[in-house]
DNA sequence: CTTCTTGTTACTGA
DNA sequence: ATCAGTAACAAGAA
């Protein structure tokens, strides 16, 4: 479930390893795997380097040095980016006992060799994630029309969100994950904004008063830093660059703790369902 | 066998 | 046109 922290965590061990490295083989191991052609795919990537990483929302976009495109990956669920250099093959993370240490794996579904020999793979579990090259003007106009503001930016305050929710009765935790109103936000750290800021998720947006955004919009880019400086938050899949979890788990109060004491209040916490996501939070502190 | 898991999009009906 | 709710997608785990 790579959310933004997890995302960024990538994006930052990445920039590390692997710009203007020459790619020297791309390999494809479950075609559906890359949206468009395949071929073209190859021959765009092949012999190519990229120059930048970067991230939009949980959109991974790599920018490449010859040409105009960008190889965008979006990990969705399951998805990983395990780099690893010859003869260090060793990636954790799934949730099957050590099942297939060694990359690639049957989980394997493209990889990317680099002239230094180091390779790069994309692994995905239940194959949601993807693989696509778009030309610098479709992405931007997907951004533009999918994507609302980076929740860490300064666009992304009490007063956008109160406009943003003005007259709506979707439920407050629908709207913090609608990518559209901000970009970056996942079932995770939605059930910890909430839990921290006091708020009922199932509350329609519309009713959340000023001071409740305020609180919401301030624990949502303060959960999200702790969890970047944490390297993420592996619940069963998600894995770093270099195949490690994220230490996050640890300071999650509401997520996958239901049933558990509140670590505010001491009451049980409960599970539901809201905005068709399982949803946890606590009765007693959450209105 | 059924039910549950999640990011995103398509669909449905209001 | 906009909004809200839900099914679908895949590959498992329990």
């Amino acid at each position: 479930m790579p959310e933004l922290p997890e995302v960024e965590t990538i994006v930052r061990d990445l920039r590390k390893k692997i710009i203007n490295q020459r790619i020297a083989d791309v390999l494809i191991f479950l075609p559906r795997a890359v949206q468009g052609d395949p071929d073209i795919f190859v021959r765009i990537l092949k012999g190519n380097r990229f120059s930048d990483i970067s991230r939009r929302g949980k959109l991974l976009i790599f920018s490449l040095a010859k040409g105009a495109d960008k190889l965008l990956i979006h990990l969705k669920m399951t998805g990983q980016l395990v780099y690893c250099h010859q003869g260090r093959l060793i990636a954790g993370g799934h949730s099957q006992a050590d099942f297939d240490r060694h990359l690639p794996n049957r989980h394997t579904r493209a990889g990317f060799v680099f002239a230094d020999h180091a390779r790069l793979y994309f692994n995905d579990l239940r194959t949601f994630g993807y693989l696509r090259l778009a030309s610098g003007q479709e992405l931007a106009r997907e951004l533009d029309k999918k994507f609302g503001p980076e929740p860490l930016s300064r666009q992304f305050n009490a007063i956008y969100l109160a406009r943003a929710a003005k007259d709506r009765k979707i439920s407050i935790k629908g709207l913090l994950l609608d990518q559209k109103i901000v970009a970056g936000i996942g079932n995770i750290y939605a059930d910890e904004a909430l839990h921290a800021a006091g708020i009922f998720p199932g509350r329609a947006a519309g009713r959340v008063n000023a001071r409740q955004m305020e609180k919401l919009v301030a624990a949502s880019k303060r959960i999200l830093r702790q969890a970047i400086k944490y390297r993420g938050t592996t619940f069963n899949n998600y894995v770093d660059a270099d195949g490690q979890r994220g230490h996050f788990y640890q300071h999650l109060k509401v997520y996958n703790r239901a049933d558990q004491p509140c670590l505010a209040c001491g009451h049980l916490l409960r599970k539901t369902r809201i905005a068709g996501r399982g949803t946890a939070y606590c009765p007693a502190c959450q209105h």
